[in-house]
DNA sequence: CTTAATACCAAACAACCGTTTGTTTTCTCT
DNA sequence: AGAGAAAACAAACGGTTGTTTGGTATTAAG
């Protein structure tokens, strides 16, 4: 049946990954309550309600962001995991991955990680489970080490939150996020409180 | 001279503490922006207009928020601290004090980690020299584990990064905020990598 | 008892928020 | 070229924001 409900094309300077860019951008930068959806509507040269054909609502274009920023960033990861075979090679390469997006290469990654689900309670849920899903990663990169069960969670928690704090701090001029990346691994692997 | 510019006593029952008490316990849960003034008013049982006697603004009250966080938790640290001579053990009995305030005992604290200092872009200058105040503490442990320099810096933001990080997952049902501070720290002390 | 500062209330301010509606332009397909 | 969907505009909606203003009990000091 050739007639029936024949889809049409959309255009083809659609709009729609202009306005994720500024969104993640600006939401990156400022924090979510901090980004209006006029602050997005200037920073594409739309107005304000125009957004509305593309996302429902600002917390579903939030949502957006979010689905993007983990498929971007765990493909990095991915791909620069796969690229070595020794445990605590693949680990560090992960890491190395995360943090170059988180700092420099990928506002949406910066998104996932600023932002807290709580920020949009109608969404929060969906947000963490997207969250959920790329530690994952972690989880078993981090098990394949093997180290006892009982230490696993926290060399997790603790990596994370020590390579994800660096965003409070990183600027541009200092050491590279590869560098940091592998420094933060490097206190976790070498032990304190030995001298030299 | 006792006829010049007397000093006239406040009254008795002053509730600038209540709404300080009150601010500080909805902000660390719905984040500076996710709070309004007449949020804090209801709270307090006063017309948001009313705050306005006490502080100039809501990022002055902000301000008077992290100042008070940063007094209280430094003061259980260094109290914490100052119990312990052995440098590990002081800088584990830190990490116990941070932690405990971060996660249970404070809302104030909980302010002073959660809220990003540009949040509040007119006092934002001055909410970051208040955490860097806190942290030298910090700096000051690890220096004095004897760490080659280099690794001090980032034995120091890896550790509170992931102690900081634990306000992002921490829920009351299952490991004490002390138990945390001790396995994150041992994280740091047993190098990863090494099976068993 | 008067005075004057304290500590609030009541009401409004202008600006901004996320969102909706109706209309118009722009493009794709036939 | 004409039809119709796609993608935008223009303008407003009701509500909320931080803040200001003017008035008013309360209270401590002279």
């Amino acid at each position: 049946m050739a007639t029936t409900a024949r889809e049409r094309a959309p255009r083809q300077d659609n709009r729609r990954q202009l306005l994720l860019d500024a969104a993640a951008g600006l939401i990156c930068r400022r924090g979510f309550h901090g980004t209006s959806m006029r602050d997005i509507g200037r920073a594409t040269d739309m107005l304000a309600g125009s957004i509305y054909y593309h996302f429902p609502s600002k917390d579903e274009l939030l949502v957006a962001i979010y689905t993007e920023g983990v498929r971007r960033i765990a493909e990095r990861v991915d791909g620069a995991v796969a690229r070595a075979t020794d445990p605590m090679k693949r680990l560090e390469a992960a890491c190395v991955a995360h943090l170059e997006m988180l700092l420099t290469d990928s506002d949406y990654a910066q998104v996932v990680v600023r932002v807290l689900p709580e920020d949009a309670p109608a969404v929060s849920a969906r947000l963490t489970a997207l969250r959920d899903d790329y530690e994952e990663r972690f989880r078993r990169l981090i098990a394949a080490l093997g180290l006892p069960r009982a230490r696993r969670r926290y060399a997790r928690l603790t990596l994370l939150g020590g390579l994800n704090g660096a965003q409070a701090w990183y600027r541009p001029g200092g050491d590279s996020p590869a560098r940091i990346a592998r420094r933060v691994l490097e206190c976790l692997r070498e032990p304190l409180g030995v001298a030299s």
